[in-house]
DNA sequence: GATAGTTACGGGTTTCGTAACAATT
DNA sequence: AATTGTTACGAAACCCGTAACTATC
């Protein structure tokens, strides 16, 4: 059993079992793949995978724990190199976060711009998704770390909340709701909604505080981030709800807004890691001047969480 | 960075720095060895060993770090190798069990026989040596696990508390003692005391008890185990403080006791395992022949309690 | 026929062990 | 001189990639 088999496994699973794609993302061929896993399975003697029709079909339920164990091996596996980087150069490597479009455009940029100026040689990547597929990216190791809203159900990655975001109602100038005190669910109602996709935090509070008090908003347009909705609602095509960062006084001339946050429950804006890895020195920096408040001590204490292991034990 | 290479380290840790043992150990020579660690010094840029005067002088700082997570990987490794033995055969395979003479002679032999009789495929080995050794073979992976007296301040393994063991005053038939009511540790102290030697459990709890109180008795004779012990009692050297499963009245027809719980702290007879290790399922059963009223969960829990893993990161 | 995974084979890399070397005790 | 770790080198093992094959859709 080598590292590089492990790797080969968990890419896979990674790549929803096909063999191909994770051949590509491994720069192997697809045969030495093939061969490492089935070197694998005979080295434990075990079959991973059940397969027919030319195809990986699943995971065998001893497949399901191997590759539980595997992955922890090949993420202390870069957690070892993170760490040996950082012992080089603390100030020297690569960092990748992921984040919604809300985050990007509107909570982070000046953590970064700062980050940037105080971290010249660190390489940062930004990559962009919905709150799922940011934990998706920091579960499989291809971020580092993620800044997103709050994922229900998610034992695969640690999520630490570290600021509240609250809702308001964004229309034209003059709108009637801007005069309405206080401002209730039944007024929003009245008007055509503007709100963000499925998948996205941002939706589903709104849905289910609707739906808790037995109203059905007439929903427009689902919009793809703030900035669109915002065009959208200046264009007269409804009203949006959206989080309260997204709107600047200053920059948003063309549009009002109200305070929603007793209408929808508050969402938490989360850091979001991978259990068990090792930080480097600048990432904890980032986070630091994302949430000066949380300190590097409960960072390594929500890292080291154990969310159900090894209890789940197969019973075999 | 490969799998040997991390075996390798841990090996050599575990010889003391003394690379020839290592490759010993590990069926490879000593210039195999030796460059395997050269190899993951280079490929990690981090120097792991001070070296100098040809040995290995100690770890780095960082060599510390990486030994850590180098262990979690390897037992990781291990975990994988036992579980797709469990899966392919749940009653055949190996099982090595630490413990110390007392617990050895006295408390495991019927656990030990029904556990042979119920799975005589499973190749049992025993190893004996004090608490402290038993907690090291455990932490090494050269036990599977390990039944002794709770040993302190010892974070690299998992102690689960399962049964308590009380102090007897092993002495000869009609001895003073045996009419004391209430035996006082003064009473004690006017006789030869014959006792574990240090590093064992059962002195420690002895020697706190006389010092709380001010005491000082006469150690004649610091034996080896319970056996030794009513020995040199039976001859009349002294008196001795065992735990009270070493005497049967039955058997020890020329030695009396008289029970000393009420001076001496109970001290627990812990099962021992190494953190987030894979249990095989017949390691399960031989625990609960053991102690029948420790649960499967209970156990499970008690392996996936981190104990500070990387909470101790090194401030570089 | 196109797609996805498995088997066959030649070539290159890796890694081992033996042997020679260097540095302490 | 004995012990311990490091360097040198030839042989064996391993693993990769190309190519051919097999089984589905």
């Amino acid at each position: 059993m080598k590292l590089s088999h492990l790797k080969a496994l968990c890419e896979i699973i990674d790549k929803d079992l096909h063999l191909s794609d994770a051949a590509f993302a491994l720069h192997r061929s697809q045969p030495a793949l093939s061969r490492q896993i089935q070197q694998l399975e005979e080295d434990l003697g075990t079959i991973l995978f059940e397969r027919s029709r030319n195809r990986l079909l699943r995971l065998t339920p001893h497949g399901e724990f191997i590759v539980e164990v595997a992955r922890r091996i090949v993420g202390d596996a870069s957690n070892l190199r993170r760490f040996a980087q950082d012992a080089k150069d603390q100030d020297v490597g690569t960092l990748t976060l992921a984040t919604t479009h809300t985050q990007a455009r509107y909570t982070l940029p000046r953590t970064i711009q700062r980050f940037m100026a105080q971290y010249d040689r660190v390489e940062l990547t930004l990559l962009q998704g919905s709150p799922v597929q940011c934990c998706d990216m920091v579960a499989r190791g291809q971020a580092d770390l993620a800044v997103c809203a709050e994922v229900y159900d998610r034992d695969d990655v640690i999520q630490l909340p570290c600021h509240q975001m609250q809702r308001i109602v964004v229309t034209q100038p003059g709108h009637p709701l801007l005069s309405r005190h206080p401002l209730t669910l039944g007024d929003i109602c009245q008007y055509p909604l503007i709100l963000y996709g499925e998948g996205f935090n941002g939706r589903s509070v709104v849905d289910s505080a609707f739906q808790a008090a037995g109203l059905t908003p007439k929903v427009t347009l689902s919009a793809i981030d703030a900035d669109v909705s915002k065009t959208y609602v200046e264009m007269g095509l409804g009203i949006a709800i959206l989080a309260s960062v997204t709107f600047d006084p200053d920059k948003d001339t063309g549009l009002r807004r109200v305070d929603a946050s007793h209408l929808f429950s508050s969402s938490s804006l989360c850091v979001v890691m991978r259990p068990n890895s090792y930080l480097r020195n600048f990432t904890y920096e980032l986070i630091r001047l994302f949430a000066p408040h949380i300190t590097r001590i409960q960072i390594q204490q929500a890292l080291n969480r154990t969310n159900l292991p090894y209890s789940q034990t197969p019973s075999l």
